[in-house]
DNA sequence: GTGAAAGCGCTAACAA
DNA sequence: TTGTTAGCGCTTTCAC
């Protein structure tokens, strides 16, 4: 028990050479003679060397690491996001390392100095909604350690960012509605503080204004980000006498409510009212098989992040430009099933 | 830019002084004499130093961190164990570190591995589907590193565990539904080879027993985990003849959609149909208001994995006894609220 | 009460 | 081709 990890000194002592040739024998250095960089090498695998990388990155000032800040991870957005970053880590070996500010900006501080402490190599975070104050952030900024922002970011910052096409996914679902023979298309939406909320509804109303359709106010109508709540709403909508044809939802729990509503009305999805949710992620498999979703791509946006991550790692500090990546999201078309 | 991290050095020349005494005097050593103490302290905070833990790590070979490894992090369930665990850790002041094995025995391995490197000071995890080879286990274990594992245990490693009672909760729910007058609960279920499923369907029957109710096989049906395979399985059992007057379904998918048959088939829930779904987490919301759920509490899961590592960092080495901790699930009823 | 020195595990400039 | 030395930032024994 309590076996001591094998260490370089370890591996010379036994070959009796000196730690220094073990070193660069294990990087395969050329300078060093093939017979002992094999001897180093074969006794290394023998002994299940592996390096210290506390100790790598003391000497070396870099850990190989990047690290994520995300507001929550109970979130499949974020959580999938993750998933994106870790896919191009990989790819470039590197480990990654998440923590949840939990939409809290004191948390949130107190990963970034942790991170920035373990010298990790890049940044990438996504802010608390209440992050108004960015000492923590240009300290990244200070220290020199490339970051990347996702999509809660803020203007108020000259960083690197990935945010999602709100206003155009909207308008891209809400053009498929009208396109599917909708004429009055509803937007059932949260409170207004929201932004990518505001955003989506810019989408919606361009959309009908490009379709020479009329906006009508009634129709947009606002709740918590609840099932139960979005369900109460839409059977108000769906019950007044000009009822709406097709209802935009701004996530899966509005569309999944909607349907909840319709379904208790008697009306037929999608025949009698087309749906479309703006989803997250994959949760769409709650909806009904005929509606169809927006897929927000977050496998994407982390992947985005990770690259653009990785380009300023590799230039130099000086040469380090400012990028705004968008990623658009997907509209699934799922035809009714129906027979 | 590039502003380099203050250091003990730093310090230690501004005030002419040793960097020993320096480090003393941040860790408050009655030995220094009270002026200089206060003088580092004050000096430490006006350049807000942040010791470097790396080096801190390297030379005392504790890291004050601990590293989670779960088989998904897109998952409700684990990320709120995730969750449970930071609270203790956060208690112990602790830094919590967490990767995903993505149900890949490779990467659970290369993850416990990254772990062991990065001298974390203890391990929690829950493994793969696929694990059958503990090489890596053993290897945790052999380093003397305190380790507990939770929900996705093996029978075959001696090792601290917690677990879920998946067979008194099931045993509770279907109590529950009995006492509400149910005479025939049917039971949906995922594929056979879940051991969650075998445990839970153990304690249905049990329950069935203990009622003097009769077993009737054809109550007990499986399907995938999904919406659509959930609702066919339901709207065929609900077209029986002999129909099921109470649902337990195992997790909150399968009750959703159990739900959503009973309502095409005109059902009222719960006064024609009683249901309670075994639910990973929150996400009960998305149920009928009338629907009760077993809740599997994974705060709870990951509060006391934590806990129960701790204890065991704090012991000797060879002190360490090995315990098993049940969490059990709570059952939130749920009154109609028809009016 | 404080300092000098060694060392954690590793890398790299400089010597040989 | 290899070894010696210094040092990353910190803690800790031993001296004074």
């Amino acid at each position: 028990m309590a076996n001591r990890p094998v260490t370089i000194k370890d591996i010379a002592e036994k070959l009796s050479i000196s730690v220094s040739t073990v070193s660069r024998a294990l990087k395969n250095n050329p300078e060093i003679s093939l017979t002992t960089r094999e001897a180093v090498q074969k006794l290394a695998k023998e002994l299940k060397y592996q390096p210290n990388p506390l100790a790598v990155a003391l000497k070396t000032q870099k850990s190989n690491t990047i690290g994520v800040v995300v507001p929550q991870i109970v979130s499949s957005f974020f959580a999938t996001v993750v998933k994106g970053i870790e896919q191009v880590a990989d790819e470039h070996n590197y480990q990654v390392f998440v923590s949840s500010s939990n939409e809290k900006i004191e948390k949130e501080e107190k990963n970034v100095n942790g991170f920035l402490n373990m010298r990790m190599d890049g940044i990438i975070l996504s802010l608390t909604r209440a992050t108004t104050t960015f000492d923590h952030i240009l300290k990244i900024q200070d220290r020199g350690v490339p970051m990347v922002l996702f999509d809660r970011t803020s203007k108020e910052i000259e960083v690197s960012k990935v945010v999602a096409d709100d206003a155009a996914a909207a308008h891209t679902a809400v053009t498929h509605l009208i396109n599917g023979g909708a004429k009055r298309v509803a937007f059932m939406t949260g409170p207004e503080f929201m932004l990518f909320g505001t955003n989506r509804l810019r989408g919606y109303k361009k959309a009908l204004k490009d379709n020479n359709i009329p906006l009508d106010e009634t129709l947009i109508s606002r709740c918590d980000f609840t099932y139960e709540d979005a369900k109460n709403l839409a059977l108000d909508l769906l019950g007044r006498s000009n009822r709406p044809d097709a209802i935009f939802a701004i996530n899966d729990d509005m569309a999944i409510g909607a349907i909840a509503a319709a379904k208790e009305l008697g009306l037929n999805v999608p025949n009698d009212l087309a749906v479309v949710g703006f989803s997250n992620s994959r949760r769409s498999r709650y909806m009904e098989p005929s509606v169809s979703t927006m897929d927000q791509n977050p496998i994407a946006v982390g992947r985005e992040a990770a690259t653009l991550l990785f380009e300023q790692m590799e230039k130099t500090p000086e040469a380090k430009d400012i990028k705004e990546v968008v990623v658009h999201a997907d509209l699934i078309v799922r035809t009714s099933s129906d027979k």
